[in-house]
DNA sequence: AAACATAGCAACCGCCCGGCA
DNA sequence: GTGCCGGGCGGTTGCTATGTT
């Protein structure tokens, strides 16, 4: 049995609101506020519109105080830390900003601030289509090709997060980046409220149950902006696993990411996986590295990787949501990853040097298989446990697992 | 100048949750 | 404890303005 409609759909208006309609409402709801209860109002003031659509239209369009117009680069810089923070939580990222409504916020996001962000990459998705065309044309291997020429990372959907994501190794220059990708200057360390799924208790300044620290979310942010991995070879139905024989080699001369993927198959199903220990590190206790530890057991078979990263261009705000991996100053010893946070932080697409985007080891990690346990758990709304790295490193052979 | 494409935004839809009887 | 109801929210739709061919 459906639920009963709240208002009569048959005689109410829909569509624009008229001067009068909003005169009305406004007049009303200035002189006798809502009286608690929505539904009852509209038949109160004589108007012929759903309850529902009495409060939306005052709360985005008739209250007082109400911000319209272009957003300032302060919260465009705001929406964004809080987006990667929290997701799309229109309404908590509302209350961070004084007269803009969750639609507003929302509406800015999906039409200027994540193109903004992503950047237009049309171009560069086309031309490297061409190339991987006359490549195959020429029998050159797809997969190698591939890698060579975006660095091994990941291309994301057709408008691509690559411009935010993908190393540019050599054809593109950072005036080029520049143009093509945008992360806010500033990314401000904000208060935020209390969620339901929070580890924050009340007089922690720093929100660290995100729902983005896990690599699992961020694909999932990824995936739901359009993002696809370039190493697919069908991109609508493959789905990576470790056990893909992926390679992915990326090099950056100076503040160096250096990664190198590959694995023989058919091992990573019979990986376990356990979390030792995670520390995070609010940046402000003299401590500067956060210890990750997990180690890795019953891997039968080897799978080799390498990583080195020293890239310094994760905002506070994310190192500080256990978003440390996505950022460089990791020191491998045996069988750990020790991830620094830096204490001094150039702008998000430049590397210490100030000549590189964003190319973090996350996302070129994400052809892994994600670890089922995890997301299931992460399903429930936490992931603050949730594993960052794993690594085991011999003499010759190391892996990296991100989830 | 007209047709078409794209972007921006207001408004709607439907689900979920909490309060209350 | 259960079901109803309204509020709140995120996703989506559709209209309008603007840009492009």
């Amino acid at each position: 049995m459906g639920r009963a409609p709240c208002c009569d759909k048959a005689n109410v208006k829909k569509g624009p609101w008229s001067p009068e309609e909003d005169a009305k409402l406004k007049s009303y709801i200035q002189q006798h506020g809502t009286g608690g209860n929505w539904i009852a109002l509209p038949p109160k003031i004589g108007l012929k519109r759903c309850g529902k659509s009495c409060r939306l239209r005052w709360l985005n369009y008739l209250r007082p105080n109400l911000k319209h117009g272009d957003f300032s680069e302060e919260e465009d810089n705001i929406i964004c830390s809080l987006y990667v923070s929290i997701g799309s939580r229109w309404s908590v990222i509302a209350a961070q900003l004084p007269g803009r409504t969750d639609n507003d916020i929302k509406n800015y996001w999906n039409t200027r601030l994540k193109k903004k962000l992503l950047g237009n990459n049309k171009n560069r998705r086309n031309k490297e289509q061409q190339h991987l065309q006359a490549c195959s044309n020429n029998g050159i291997n797809k997969q190698q090709e591939t890698s060579s020429i975006n660095g091994g990372s990941v291309i994301i959907g057709d408008d691509s997060f690559s411009s935010l994501l993908v190393h540019e190794n050599s054809s593109t220059t950072h005036q080029q980046q520049q143009q093509q990708c945008y992360w806010p200057h500033f990314m401000p360390v904000l208060p935020i409220p209390n969620l339901p799924y929070s580890t924050t208790n009340n007089n922690q300044q720093f929100y660290l149950g995100s729902s983005f620290n896990d690599q699992d979310s961020i694909k999932k942010l990824l995936i739901k902006l359009g993002g696809r991995f370039h190493n697919d070879v069908d991109y609508d139905n493959y789905h990576p696993t470790l056990g893909d024989g992926l390679l992915n080699h990326l090099h950056q001369s100076q503040g160096t990411t250096t990664t190198t993927y590959y694995s023989n198959n058919s091992t990573q199903q019979q990986v376990v996986y356990h979390q030792e220990q995670i520390q995070f590190d609010d940046g402000n206790n003299g401590l500067h590295h956060d210890e990750m530890v997990q180690r890795k057991g019953n891997l039968n078979n080897e799978i080799e990787e390498e990583m080195v990263g020293n890239t310094n261009f994760i905002p506070q705000r994310l190192l500080n949501n256990g978003l440390e991996f996505l950022h460089g100053d990791m020191v491998f010893s045996e069988d750990k990853i020790i991830i620094g946070s830096s204490t001094t932080r150039p702008n998000w697409g430049e590397n210490s040097s100030g000549n590189s985007v964003i190319d973090h080891p996350l996302i070129s990690s994400s052809n892994y298989q994600e670890d089922e346990g995890v997301r299931a758990s992460e399903e429930c709304g936490l992931q603050e446990y949730s594993t960052i790295a794993t690594m085991r490193s011999n003499s010759s052979n190391s892996m990296l697992h991100v989830q």
